[in-house]
DNA sequence: CAATAAAACGGACCGAGGTCCGCTTAAAGG
DNA sequence: CCTTTAAGCGGACCTCGGTCCGTTTTATTG
């Protein structure tokens, strides 16, 4: 599933060209000053491309840097819809679950500070691709763990997802100086919680 | 405890009467044009006051905003450290999680627009005073219903928090259309799914 | 009341995200 | 190969959040 256009009509040629051009030169300073430092003027300048271009292709800043981190949520999300268990089909999908919020906190914290910079805003945060992807997904798993009837799968899933921001992995593993074993048996507990029936009040 | 600053030094007299004046313009302006075309200067211009003072008072936009919510949730602040049951104590800790939940859920859907526009940004989500008085609350109920030794109370109270955030408020009542209701039975569950010990796997 | 130090003020200024629109160029059809 | 047209391009321009610093006002102290 594409980030950016899910029906992509095949780009032009200098179009494809520039894209490239920015992502590579957007890559290389991000890796080198940091995402903070990072302008939509600087990026242009160094692809030798008009400000304008950029905004042309990516939207906005978020629409950059989420095409930055483009290749790495495809190879996720191929890994855990027809990848290897026990993130893809093949284990249980109590076991599924456990490997995804493992997966993707490690993942998350490896590349954090472009994550964070990455998040777009308030209003977009839950309809942007990657997250409706990952969240669907949780919400299949989920279901096919057999909740009781009364059970929201969607909230249980909103639930867990909340948990997987990179914002609140931040603050936990900063601020907070929690190690990642910490936060990955919390995410342990978190499923176990919520794959079984609604416990008796 | 107050929200902007922990050790108030008592402001002069001319500062204090131009903050009052600020707040007074500021949620003026947000009533009659919303809050998305607020803007600083606007305010200092309606409040007959230079640029920079806003941002000596308030620090940021955000700060402004959160200023403007101050009032509500110092009362909330009150009712659930003091005040009545079930919100107060008197009441079990699971009532008061319960009622606490559903007391944030309305609380914020009713001034969703402002909410969403005063979540400071990625690194200061968590460590905004009224994000951290009542995750500190949420912790000391749920120590309170006698968790398992294994339970990490900060990070189950972390996952309820995250349930509450004014984001994923938005997006389920607005974007999804989900009624009041259903967001509060999603809360009864994951407070039942949490005080209890971990379930065997 | 005068002197002084600290706090506050205001608005010019800056940087960066995002828009606009006239110009250029790649691709498709005859 | 020529025409046509729609996509792409570029950079001037706008807005708005945030900073800076010389000036003004308040409060304190002798």
């Amino acid at each position: 599933m594409q980030l950016t256009a899910p029906e992509a009509a095949p780009l032009r040629a200098d179009a494809a060209r520039n894209r490239a051009r920015l992502l590579e030169a957007a890559a290389r300073l991000v890796e080198e000053q940091g995402v903070a430092r990072l302008t939509m003027e600087g990026v242009a300048c160094a692809a030798a491309v008009g400000k304008g271009t950029v905004f042309r292709r990516f939207g906005d800043r978020t629409g950059l840097l989420m095409a930055l981190l483009d290749h790495t949520e495809q190879r996720f999300q191929a890994a855990f819809i027809s990848g290897p268990a026990p993130l893809g089909p093949g284990a249980s999908p109590v076991e599924r679950l456990h490997a995804f919020g493992c997966h993707v906190l490690r993942q998350t914290s490896e590349r954090l500070d472009l994550y964070l910079a990455a998040e777009p805003e308030v209003t977009r945060r839950f309809t942007a691709a990657p997250y409706r992807v990952r969240f669907m997904h949780v919400c299949m798993l989920l279901r096919q763990t057999g909740p009781g009837p009364d059970t929201d799968v969607e909230l249980v899933a909103q639930t867990l997802m909340g948990y997987l921001d990179p914002a609140l992995i931040g603050h936990l593993t900063r601020q907070r100086g929690m190690p990642p074993e910490r936060l990955e048996a919390g995410w342990h507990d978190l499923v176990d919680r919520s794959v079984g029936p609604r416990p008796a009040v």
